[in-house]
RNA sequence: GCCUCUUUAGCUCAGCUGGUAGAGCAGCGGUUUCGUAAACCGCAGGUCGCGGGUUCAAGUCCCGUGAGAGGCUCCA
């Protein structure tokens, strides 16, 4: 017998070797059929496999994670039995699950496989998965293994296994398809019952842009129809607020390919949504002590060797400007920071003078690779909301406790509920990545742990993620349809005010180096607006509309009084359209809403006479009538309910 | 940068196997003067991303190149 010890701490005994899916029977017959996967020890396993010492175990349904990643992984080898079944002579890479579904890197040779191809895969899988086929594991020597593919010509499979430790190599078998896999899996394929192929992508093997480029097959599948359809409309949903969509729909950016690549081009709405939150973060910097500055877009190549940038990004970077002066050579600026050095240098700093926080909306620019760029989230031309503080070693806690502070606010403010935040220390095992002492980057680290701590984040940590001159502290955001964005970043350097030879005098009249904490809340302005328009679906805060209202008469008769209302509120700062087109009212409202106007004021004959407005909420619909000021105030009230106090 | 796909009017898209470009919306002109998500009629609008090639003939086939999409690698 072996004793099981359940989640809630209840403890049972079963006969030795007994499974999962039994044990699950043994409880209800609706949970047995509902498990997909077990924990035992702390280890995800078959549920079919036999439990031989006495274990603390969790069963995993569709809702945990684990449940729903034996699901996916199983779906990847029924997705990889149907494409040898399809083109034989396949080769295999890896096929693992991710966060939504599954893919499989396979060297297709001289088949090529296209989208046209996708329902001939999921009518093979939905074919083999109606099978029922028992996923079978079975151990097998390594030395085995490397036979069994080295018979079969499959070179991907023959590198893994020889990478493999010696000892317990497992192959998964379902029906006549065998796989390399250490598991686990679902009992059977019959769980399968919904299938969706969703794209095609070329990826290196093992992720190294030297190895052979794989073709990837990505999918997805349910145990019910029903999660599928649901699923499908969570993708049209995304679709729907794609911000570059949105972006083009609402006339806030565009792109030239004359004027090229990754470079945003900020049409008038654009402009004036950016200037809004401009507005709102220098309204909060101002308050925690910052100092705005202007640094040019260019400086000299000299500068970033200092700083270490020319080194590190230089190969990576647009080319330097030249001059008509023989050797010398400027960089477009691809950070704010050697620049705000060079502020913090115009003048000697005492101790007393510390902190000084720099900021800067600053724009620069850098090479991103071609490939990566990707609407307004990655682009070649940006603008940081960039800020710099110097500050003494003992201040450098309580100041980043402070942009944490920050950080919330903003999130608060526009309505993120959801985030989290990620610790990025340096790998001590990879060195040359690196610069500065062991000293620096231990306090650094300490500092930022600490204050995280200090404001109750929930925190995960990753090495080998830091800068190259510091640890760093991001925050990762949840949208309104569960998606994550990264957002701000929060750095410490130790390694630039050495580099600049950067000082203050300190009470005893010796000269001291500062601390930098570089930060941007936002990120950058464009990838900002992005997440900002695919969290809202593009029903911005009323506070941040480019237009926040529109005026629309009834008909041409009452474009007079429509006329009045609209610079009535031009005139108390309310950001007023009108539309007096000859169209059907019917139709100004469809065309309004469609444009993400907050408010819709509605004026005929009956406003007129009373002197008031009817006032249509965007995605809400009629709100009845209400007086001109009363309607300001309505406007005024909703604004400083969305900008609390800090 | 690499792989796959896409590129036709301001926008969204149609144009099969090569025979010389089409729709809806937007725009413009008119009719209508209207009460909460699309009134009606008419007009105009395109060197089919760009450059070569094959062909009697290229939006369509081939090569190169720009831009976009989905991934991979990268991200100060």
């Amino acid at each position: 017998m072996v004793k099981i010890t359940f989640p809630d701490g209840s403890i049972r005994e079963y006969p030795l070797g007994v499974t999962g899916i039994e044990i699950a029977r043994s409880i209800s017959e609706r949970l047995a059929a509902e498990v997909l996967s077990i924990t035992v020890n702390g280890e995800v396993w078959d549920l079919t496999r036999g439990i031989t010492t006495d274990a603390t175990v969790k069963l995993h349904k569709w809702d945990d994670e684990e449940g729903k990643h034996t699901f996916w992984h199983t779906s990847a080898h029924l997705m990889a039995q149907a494409l040898e079944a399809l083109y034989p002579g396949i080769k295999l890479g890896i096929g693992p699950s991710i966060d939504n579904g599954f893919y499989y890197d396979i060297d297709f040779d001289s088949y090529t496989i296209s989208d046209d191809d996708f329902p001939k895969i999921e009518q093979k899988m939905a074919e083999l998965a109606h099978q029922k086929l028992d996923v079978v594991r079975k151990d097998v020597s390594k030395d085995e293994a490397l036979a069994t593919y080295k018979a079969k010509g499959d070179p991907y499979k023959v590198e893994l296994i020889s990478d493999l430790q010696d000892g317990t190599i497992t192959f998964y078998t379902q029906g006549d398809f065998t796989d390399l896999c250490r598991g686990p899996h679902l009992p059977n394929t019959g769980y399968i019952k919904a299938i969706k192929i969703l794209s095609i992508a070329g990826a290196y093997w093992r992720g190294n842009e030297k190895n052979k480029m794989l073709t990837r097959i990505y999918g997805i599948t349910f145990p019910q129809k029903k999660l599928l359809d649901e699923y499908l409309v969570m993708l049209e949903e995304a679709k729907k607020r794609d911000h570059r969509k949105l972006g083009k729909e609402m006339e806030l950016f565009t792109f030239s390919q004359h004027v090229g690549q990754g470079l945003p081009l900020w049409l008038p709405r654009g402009a004036q949504l950016r200037f809004q939150l401009e507005m709102f973060l220098r309204k909060v910097q101002q308050k925690y002590g910052y100092e705005q500055v202007i640094t040019p877009h260019i400086g000299q190549k000299e500068l970033y060797e200092i700083s270490g940038h020319w080194a590190k990004y230089g190969k990576d970077s647009f080319r330097p400007i030249t001059t008509p002066q023989e050797g010398e050579e400027f960089l477009l600026k691809p950070m704010n920071c050697p620049h705000h050095c060079e502020i913090y240098k115009s003048k000697p700093r005492s101790y007393k003078d510390l902190p000084v926080r720099l900021a800067e909306f600053g724009t620069v620019y850098r090479y991103e690779q071609s490939g990566e760029l990707h609407g307004l989230t990655r682009v070649r031309g940006f603008t940081q909301d960039d800020a710099h503080i110097f500050c003494r070693p003992d201040q450098l806690k309580q100041e980043f406790v402070k942009v944490i502070d920050i950080v919330l606010y903003i999130f608060k403010t526009l309505n993120f509920k959801e985030y989290t935040a990620q610790v990025s220390l340096r790998d001590p095992k990879d060195r040359e990545k690196y610069i500065g002492t062991d000293e620096n980057w231990e306090k650094a680290e300490s500092a930022i742990i600490e204050a995280a701590a200090e404001r109750g984040l929930k925190t995960t940590t990753v090495v080998g993620e830091a800068a190259f001159y510091g640890p760093k502290l991001d925050f990762m955001v949840n949208d309104a349809i569960g998606r994550k964005w990264q957002l701000g970043t929060i750095q410490v350097d130790y390694n630039l005010p050495e580099r600049f030879q950067l000082e203050y005098i300190g009470s005893d009249d010796k000269r001291y180096r500062p601390v930098m904490i570089h930060r941007a809340p936002f990120g950058s302005m464009e990838r900002f607006v992005a997440v900002l328009l695919e969290h809202t679906g593009g029903k911005l805060p009323i506070w941040l509309a480019p237009d926040q209202v529109v005026v629309l008469p009834i008909s041409e008769k009452y474009s007079d009084y429509a006329k009045k209302v609209f610079n009535y509120l031009n005139n108390s700062d309310i950001r007023t359209l009108i539309d007096d087109r000859n169209e059907k009212i019917g139709k100004k409202i469809r065309d309004n809403e469609l444009r993400h106007i907050p408010y819709l004021l509605i004026v005929g004959e009956k406003e007129e006479e009373n002197g008031t407005v009817a006032v249509r909420v965007q995605g809400e619909g009629d709100k009845g009538q209400m007086s001109l000021d009363d309607f300001i105030m309505l406007v005024r009230n909703n604004i400083e309910s969305q900008l609390t106090e800090i």
